[in-house]
RNA sequence: GGCCAGUUGGUGAAGUGGCUUAACACACUGCCCUUUCACGGCAGCAUUCACGGGUCCGAAUCCCGUACUGGUCACCA
């Protein structure tokens, strides 16, 4: 009896060859620098911050390469796959504007993008290993697994199913065929080739070259359940996707000597590999992997609900990912993230840590480069979502609300006070006045509120909506020479006690009178935004 | 425990044998500019690169050892 009758015994139902699927799936037509990488989560849930930069990556070498980017969901194991799953990471992938070329629901030439769908590929591959005596059934069960373990542990031998301990790896023809006419559950297994006192070499692109012990492990290629494990699915759908690099978490390259042992024994070329470090957060002392479940900040709703700007995040991913990003932005403010050239090898070797207040930072910038008519639609979706009764005034008052939102802003150095859209609305709402009830006047050094009727009284006889900033301060000037400030700060500075006060105090003043606050965005744009009758009727309440 | 990797200020980090008495950015502090805030400008913030030894005229950079941190050793991905 042959190997291939074993392979027609174990797996009847495969027809086609490993030579069909070559076909069906062909090489791409791209040139040698185009890039195929693929995000391959599996659907556990809301994407988060990891995972977000786990699949930016792949999409910005793909795309930079103008190559292909996938989405292929791993979900064979079907105890942690959550219902919409898919759905879910294809909605985050769309809000962030990734650029997808194939994924489940648009489909493509490779498919199937999911993997419990690629069963019939999956058994095609093992009955061809099979056949050429590189897999071979096992009929151990989860006990005599756990004994052998145990057995391993005490005389502290390596554990793992490997040479001596690979029982069923010379089982005959007819005593595999006995157990699976009694029904007998198994699984395949490798037979593997390795020495473990041997070592492989390799070149990770982000962690260049590694040296690691051979596999001598006869690893499980299909689950009892007719699935395969990670490793055996992602050579097979790499393989057959036409991948040439595969991004993956840094923790599994302490198996790529497994996996280099069942790309070579498929018979297919190896791609490119490229372990990531995933993004780190601080806890006390000690540093671990972002958490969906410990962190608040890791949630992509978490940025969603304070109304950081999506390109921000994806900024700061940039500056995480290329350490020499940060320069080149600072040096082309103008340009996309999608003009930079980024390369593996400066990519951090230790974990990324994330940064909350960083990432505030290049928000801030963001924001402020944009136009306000930009800055009004995003905030109008936001507000929408979180915030209808701002959402409301936003509609009524919308060419008003876009000039508040120009003051100081198209100049060259535009002001920074929004790091997101959550907080637009603490910034302006003095504005509107259905939102100015509830006042707290922030006076500061002049408290008295008859000599603040005073210098009102003084400044509203003087103001016209319609002088140009130097009269306007002007008569900021006058009020102050005829209450007896200071209209200039480096006199009072020399001789304080012969003023009252000096023009900063009428300033703030009016200031505080008309928003109550002592720090607003420009006074003059802010006075001639409210208008005359405002400006009055607000003097009038205090 | 075996194997693999990492360790540069409060933070992210640059750095691959002399240009480094360690770039840049964030945060913080102080000063200046200024009607306020913001912006901006200037200055301060690691005499030292986990520790110990070695190679060398010369080490953050190379070698060895130690410590610590992380990863991995499944019919999980």
């Amino acid at each position: 009896m042959t190997n291939k009758d074993l392979a027609d015994l174990l797996y009847p139902d495969v027809t086609k060859t490993i030579e069909d699927l070559e076909k069906m799936f062909p090489p791409r037509n791209l040139q040698d620098n185009q890039e195929v990488c693929r995000f391959a989560p599996s659907p556990t849930g809301r994407m988060h911050m990891g995972n977000l930069y786990a699949s930016f990556v792949p999409e910005v070498f793909a795309n930079q390469s103008n190559g292909v980017f996938i989405l292929r969901i791993e979900d064979t194991d079907n105890k942690r796959a959550i219902a919409n799953g898919i759905q879910l990471i294809i909605d985050d992938l769309e809000n962030y504007h990734y650029i997808v070329k194939e994924d489940p629901i648009k489909g493509g030439l490779y498919g199937p993008y999911i993997q419990t769908e690629r069963k019939e590929i999956y058994h095609t591959v093992a009955k061809y290993l099979v056949s050429i005596g590189r897999a071979y059934p096992c009929f151990c069960s989860e006990e005599d697994l756990t004994k052998m373990r145990e057995q391993q542990e005490q005389i502290k031998d390596r554990i793992g199913y490997y040479g001596k301990y690979a029982k069923c790896r010379n089982l005959s023809y007819d005593e595999v065929k006995k157990h699976i006419e009694k029904g007998d559950k198994w699984v395949l297994r490798l037979k593997s080739e390795g020495d473990f006192n041997k070592k492989i070499i390799f070149k990770d692109l982000v962690k260049g070259t590694i040296q690691l012990p051979e596999n001598d492990i006869d690893q499980v290629l299909i689950k009892s359940d007719g699935i395969p494990p990670y490793a055996f699915a992602h050579v097979c759908d790499d393989h057959f996707m036409r991948v040439t690099i595969v991004t993956r978490d840094d923790s599994y390259i302490s198996s790529v000597p497994y996996h280099l042992e069942l790309w070579n024994a498929c018979g297919f070329k190896e791609p490119k590999f490229a372990h990531l470090l995933p993004l780190n957060k601080k806890e006390g002392n000690t540093v671990r992997k972002i958490s969906k479940r410990k962190d608040p900040e890791a949630a992509v709703s978490f940025y969603h609900e304070k109304g950081i700007p999506v390109e921000a995040i994806k900024l700061y991913f940039a500056t995480l990912m290329n350490s020499n990003f940060e320069g080149w932005f600072l040096q082309n403010p103008d340009k996309s993230y999608r003009d930079f050239k980024f390369t593996f090898d400066k990519m951090s070797k230790s974990g990324p840590l994330f940064d909350l207040d960083k990432l505030i930072n290049i928000s801030k910038n963001y924001i402020s480069k944009l136009k306000a008519t930009e800055v009004y639609e995003t905030l109008l979706n936001w507000s929408y979502e979180f915030d209808l009764e701002f959402y409301n005034l936003l509609t009524k008052y919308k060419n008003y609300t876009i000039n508040i939102l120009n003051i100081e802003r198209e100049q060259k150095k535009p002001r920074k006070d929004f790091s997101c859209y959550s907080e637009i609305k603490k910034y302006i709402w003095y504005m509107y006045d259905e939102l100015f009830t509830n006042l707290e006047y922030e006076w500061q050094n002049i408290t008295d509120q008859d000599e603040i009727r005073k210098i009102l009284k003084s400044y509203i006889l003087k103001y016209d909506i319609n002088d140009d900033k130097d009269n306007w301060f002007n008569k900021m000037k006058e009020v102050c020479s005829e209450l007896g400030y200071a209209s200039d700060m480096k006199q009072y500075k020399e001789n304080p006690g012969n003023y009252k006060g000096n023009i900063a105090d009428i300033s703030n003043v009016l200031r505080v009178a008309l928003t109550t606050k002592a720090m607003t965005p420009d006074l003059y744009e802010i006075m001639k935004l409210l208008g005359r009758d405002k400006i009055e009727e607000r003097f009038n309440m205090i």
